[in-house]
DNA sequence: TGTACATCAGTGAACGCGCGTTCACTGATGTAC
DNA sequence: TGTACATCAGTGAACGCGCGTTCACTGATGTAC
């Protein structure tokens, strides 16, 4: 029958997506190179002999883990400027907590692979490319005067970048030196904010 | 005989540093996790086998490996400074340069490894977060204006980490884009060139 | 409605391979007498 | 000076292991008549 055949199809769908999110989590926490599809599959709750039912590749696997992880940065990035008309103050704070640099696995996609992407020839690179461009395109029409603009200008561009950099710099940087030297990694942290802020001031 | 015994450690402790250049140029290229011993060995022109005799693990010569990119990068620093006076403007020109993002395994250790190190529980990590406040100790000295300190204020410390946070997440940025974006990742090399020196004006 | 068949998501075992690590051995270098 | 021995850097083969990938099979879901 035609409805249960639709279940049946959307529990192997979410079953997929399980293996996705599962990646996306293991990846930013360890590298591509560092976890392996059987740890992966064993996370969603599967053997891994199904893995080739689902995927073509490991490598694909890495890119949509990439995809996912880019959705729910640029999702939380969107929610957060509009709940604060516009103003980085609240997101920018929240990028730069102790608790993202501390949970790399729900956090940033190019702090966590940008890395790995570019040392990748196929895939992961491509995903991670188009995630760039999207966030910095989302960074650019958001101007720090609160306004939104369809097409941002070269001008928007650069505020963006001068913005990401110091994001992904100082979050790579603190997460570096947080083992050893936390002190250091909170100055960093508390630095990168304040430089990014007064990149993007508060909405006018 | 002494000389000729002499001859023959150096020889020895020659062999032992191509082992580790080596692996200083690979790692940065391709990730501590992307390549094996057995490949490291042939680069440095030897086989696998001996490699247990020179080196406790894997993870010793990675750490060994990341202080000698950091010993180079720091000498770069240090002898462009001096060259120009205490004028940023050549240094960050070479640091956001296309030859510095295409060769990634002669260039910075911490766009390179930072990651690596983040991900590592032992003595990369050490030598990362060491290399980091070496890196951002020789920085902060060097003020705008050219003058050199002895001890950097606070204010110091948060200028290097500014600069450090744009060059590290411009070029890892840059590097991800660079394949499938190259338009791209040159708007990301200049922006993130001219944020720089903005923070880090032309010595007065 | 009931029975025989088709589908296909997921299992579990196996593959060849390269990994980090170990070890018995070689052979040139240097020492003892 | 000459001969027997000690040292030790480096070789080459092997180890157990986990990797990405493959495949024969199971068994519940759904179809045909």
């Amino acid at each position: 029958m035609a409805l249960i055949m639709k279940v049946t199809k959307e529990q192997s769908a979410a079953n997929r997506k399980a293996l996705v999110d599962a990646a996306s989590k293991l990846y930013r926490e360890r590298g591509v190179a560092g976890v392996g599809l059987a740890e992966i599959s064993r996370e969603a709750g599967f053997t891994h002999g199904g893995f080739y039912g689902r995927f073509a590749s490991k490598e694909e696997l890495a890119a949509e883990a990439c995809d996912v992880a880019f959705e729910g940065s640029l999702a939380r990035l969107g929610a957060q400027l509009a709940r604060h008309d516009g103003d980085y103050q609240p997101f920018l704070k929240r990028y730069f907590g102790a608790a993202h640099r501390d949970a790399p696995g729900a956090g940033c996609p190019m702090a966590a692979l940008a890395v790995d992407a570019a040392r990748d020839g196929g895939l992961l690179r491509e995903s991670m490319s188009g995630g760039i461009a999207a966030y910095l395109h989302e960074l650019a029409v958001h101007r720090p005067d609160g306004t939104v603009v369809d097409e941002p200008t070269a001008e928007d561009e650069a505020r963006a970048i001068q913005v990401l950099s110091t994001m992904v710099g100082g979050m790579i940087l603190a997460r570096a030196c947080a083992g050893a030297a936390p002190g250091l990694s909170d100055r960093i942290l508390r630095t990168s904010l304040e430089a990014s802020l007064a990149e993007r001031p508060k909405a006018a």
